[in-house]
RNA sequence: GGGGCCGUAGCUCAGUGGUUAGAGCAGGGGACUCAUAAUCCCUGGGUCGUGGGUUCGAUCCCCACCGGCCCUACCA
């Protein structure tokens, strides 16, 4: 059986959850469902980043210990991905003790391996930010947030000596053309290893809230470089070694594209320096734009959206949770930026949910609830709608399988358009009951079943309830996709029901 | 300062190894009435950002420029 592992960065607790986070999120999420259904042994793994020293300000901040601020505002992420339906298998904490004990296995490895060293960190600081800068990303020796003259400052610290692999990086690259996807990323990533790599501090000593450096107490481990290990902490990594080798390396990253340094160039290095293979699949993805503006916490202030109106909690209640998957699922393809907005939603929802899917659904079993004795017909093998659906089944399947679930609920739609046309073609509406009519009728369904498998993993709530309105046992998911997937199989067992509609219409006014 | 990305129909975006550039939505016309004023059919001459270059020929290759944006070492 082939094993699947997919991950979404962990999410800074500082951080709102808001539609970035959620975009990331949904698209795991219905990959991860994808392989589920094709019948992969599926992990799926998100969770939030926790240490460092603007957690443990905000902590101070609101007079709580950073353990209970974190408790707090990591909960937040689970609410809003509760919100979504995302099927997370785990939700990781970088301040548990298994993350803490993975890290320093993994740290202590690539320490006793001579990759890490002890030198004096020399950099301009900003007062105002608690960060250094590099002469280059200064403002000529300011800041370039807060335009306040930078100082000298020194530190010892432990480095990383990154620069010792930018030829096994090229040379990994060269091995494995698909390691970072898109290509265009893949190129950003090469550019900036062929720029040449400096060695990193990988320590603090003037931070508390983090992983103390086993070898060395006084320091702890920086950020991020505790957080990209994450991913082995989630799979045993030091403590369940043969969980480590089910799961990896053939593993995929899903991140977004400000993140690609971290993942594409000093996380493989992290895990050759460590002896171990990097990950197999690096999947990058782009920012959905509001307005043209990238969702941050300036364009709030600046008097565009309020972040706390796209907060993931809030969109899935105004427009339910599955319109909100599918519209961050299909309006964007993953590795390039997306245009975010209520309009955007709303054309989504009422042109592709409601005219199409619903309409469709609707008309379908009225016709066959008033004449054809209410129980679902089968469909006929030799159906000119059949080929449609099998380019559509093998269209979808492929795009899923390349990480483009916006091409699979595209060629999922195709299908749902030639089964309207097909009706129009027939015109069930006007035959009178018996053979003929149920023979366009069992076609009609069986469309409609094999949408709602292709479907399922972008909007499972709805296909579920299609499956059980065209009076099927059970959900799409059940039965394997392979299986699943064929033509012919629909057969009614309970008798259709009519329903509501499954997505009213949005009418908006124009004021 | 250095590195990179993007600029294609009103809108959102595909696209190619160089020859006749595509889809959805919106708009226009028609059909139908089972259905959520839904559906189906027909309808797309847009200097493929600008100016050069290479070439028999470039939207796609090279250079410059303009515009938007990102990274430059803790924002999906």
């Amino acid at each position: 059986m082939a094993h699947y592992y997919i991950t979404t960065p962990i999410y800074y607790v500082n951080d709102a959850p808001h539609v970035g986070h959620a975009y990331c999120t949904v698209n795991a999420d219905a990959l991860a469902r994808w392989h589920r259904l094709v019948g992969d042994e599926t992990k799926f793994l998100t969770g939030t980043d926790e240490h460092g020293q603007k957690v443990a300000d905000a902590a101070a901040l609101n007079g709580v210990s950073p353990q209970e601020w974190t408790d707090r505002t990591s909960a937040r992420f689970r609410e809003a991905w509760d919100a979504l339906d995302i099927s997370y298998d785990d939700f990781i904490r970088t301040t548990e003790p298994r993350h803490y004990e993975t890290v320093q296995r993994f740290l202590t490895a690539v320490y006793e391996n001579g990759h890490i060293y002890k030198d004096v960190y020399h950099g301009l600081y900003c007062v105002s930010c608690e960060d250094y800068y590099t002469l280059e990303s200064s403002d000529e020796g300011r800041c370039p947030i807060h335009g306040r003259a930078l100082t000298e400052m020194q530190e010892e610290n432990w480095f990383f000596r990154l620069s010792a692999f930018a030829e096994p990086l090229l040379r990994y690259y060269e091995e494995h053309p698909d390691f970072v996807t898109p290509e265009t990323k893949r190129n950003e990533a090469l550019a900036f290893i062929r720029g040449g790599l400096r060695d990193i501090s990988i320590t603090r000593t003037s931070i508390a809230w983090g992983i103390p450096v086993p070898w060395d107490d006084r320091h702890v481990f920086y950020v991020w470089y505790d957080a990209l290990i994450n991913y082995l902490t989630a799979i045993g990594y030091g403590r369940e070694d043969d969980q480590t080798s089910t799961w990896w390396p053939v593993s995929h990253h899903l991140v977004g594209k400000e993140i690609l340094r971290f993942h594409c160039v000093w996380w493989p290095a992290m895990c050759m320096a460590a002896g171990l293979d990097p990950v197999h699949h690096v999947q990058v993805h782009g920012w959905l734009l509001v307005g043209g503006q990238k969702l941050s916490k300036t364009m709030a202030a600046e008097g565009g959206v309020k972040l706390s109106d796209i907060s993931p909690v809030v969109l899935t209640d105004e427009f339910g949770v599955d319109p909100i998957r599918y519209y961050l699922l299909r309006e964007t393809s993953l590795g390039n930026d997306g245009d975010f907005s209520h309009e955007g939603i709303t054309a989504r929802y009422n042109t592709d949910l409601a005219n199409n899917l619903g309409n469709l659904v609707a008309r379908v079993t009225t016709i066959v609830a008033t004449k054809c004795a209410g129980v679902g017909p089968a469909p006929q093998p030799g159906s000119e709608l059949a080929s449609a659906a099998r380019q559509a089944v093998g269209a979808a399947a492929a795009a899923w399988d390349r990480f483009a679930p916006h091409a699979a609920l595209e060629a999922t739609w195709g299908l749902i358009t030639a089964t309207n046309a097909y009706l129009e073609q027939r015109a069930p509406w006007k035959m009178s009951p018996g053979d003929e009519l149920d023979a366009v009728m069992g076609d009609a369904l069986e469309a409609i079943r094999l949408v709602s498998v292709l479907a399922t993993p972008a909007i499972p709530h709805v296909c579920a309830t299609i499956w059980s309105r065209i009076g099927l046992e059970g959900a799409p998911g059940d039965e394997t996709f392979a299986d699943s997937a064929q033509w012919g199989r629909y057969r009614g067992v309970h008798p259709i029901v009519k329903g509501e509609p499954l997505f009213p219409r949005i009418t908006v006014s124009d004021d």
